[in-house]
DNA sequence: CTACAGTGAGACGCGAACGTCTCACATGGG
DNA sequence: CCCATGTGAGACGTTCGCGTCTCACTGTAG
């Protein structure tokens, strides 16, 4: 007994790695997993039961880590503006999962998405819409794709780093003043 | 003979079948595809020798498109910002096709990717570097980024409408207000 | 009418990945 | 010391999609 908060850490581990590597290569073997995982295929299949598993406990890990920016975030205070920043620089180190999630929940189609997606997309609307209502926004773009938007600019942003398109040092920076202030050029107020 | 006209007719309508499948459902079987298309699986191998063979067909037809898009949309004349829309505009049609090879790529690690995309990447990443040497653009953002910001809003706008989280009539214009403007609402000059 | 190109339906073997199983080994606790 | 638990290695059968093949049918050109 008393291994129960091993497995926890192992697992955890073994999840890390996972979506580390599933996030290069979003087709790896479950062998593949095991490998980059430094443990054998026995073993991952003990942790989960099937690939099917592991990519939902990949989604949980994701919703999990989401929910937790959005905490620290704190998207109702201060300007909506700043909550965005914040947003987007607690969920950086998620970003490179989160677009590996993006893409594979179209193979979801069909089935019903995991509740926590809705919770998240409503707590990023409502700050979205927030922004808005305190005149911060433009209200031609609706909260639901400027929602959107966010996802696809991190999933573009992730994968751009990944290739090096892009200086990791710099993913925040361009994905909050893309989607804050756009690419055209601002007059000095 | 004389049948070379109808085989390219019907090869361009397998594909176009072909892209509207995968495009909702990424990993179709080349049976589904068939079906889809309204031939035989048989058919279907006499045209392309394998899925490899349709993904790269399609990827050439996404280039082709991306090319004709960026011609029509003449991105060397006028405002910048107005060729960001005629290209935006241009290759709407093309989006959801774009959303699958973009995503689909990530596959092609480790080979190089076919040249066209560099072509298509360079011309508009010209078209962004000159909207900054004009000064209509803010400099802080780099084409590269602002280019893989235009493909994956692209790619997001398409699935959103897909998905019915967005009206297909704003596809267009949330695009390009997003990318040009941004979320926060400009003073009025 | 005859010949033939194109097609659809289906059978067949192949290979990859999966999921399950067994067995031997190691490590730590009683 | 002994036992038990977790692990690694590997074998095994199954499933699934792919690619190839054959064969019968159809429509059209000669």
């Amino acid at each position: 007994m008393g291994y129960a908060c091993l497995m926890a850490v192992d697992r955890d581990h073994v999840l890390r790695a996972a979506a580390a590597l599933l996030t290069r290569k979003s087709t790896a073997t479950m062998d593949e997993v095991a490998k980059a995982a430094g443990i054998s295929r026995a073993t991952l299949h003990r942790h989960f039961a099937g690939r099917d598993a592991l990519v939902r406990a990949l989604e949980s890990l994701g919703i999990a880590e989401c929910e937790a920016a959005l905490d620290t975030a704190r998207p109702g205070e201060g300007p909506a503006a700043e909550a965005v920043r914040r947003l987007v620089r607690a969920i950086e180190p998620s970003a490179a999962l989160l677009a590996f999630l993006y893409t594979e929940n179209q193979l979801f189609e069909g089935e019903q998405q995991n509740a926590g997606w809705t919770r998240i997309d409503d707590r990023i609307s409502a700050l979205f819409r927030r922004g808005q209502e305190s005149g911060e926004f433009r209200i031609d773009l609706t909260p639901a794709w400027l929602t959107e938007a966010l996802y696809g600019l991190l999933a573009s942003g992730a994968w751009a780093v990944l290739e090096g398109r892009v200086a990791a040092k710099d993913f925040t920076f361009m994905i909050t003043e893309l989607l804050l202030g756009g690419a055209l050029r601002r007059e000095e107020p």
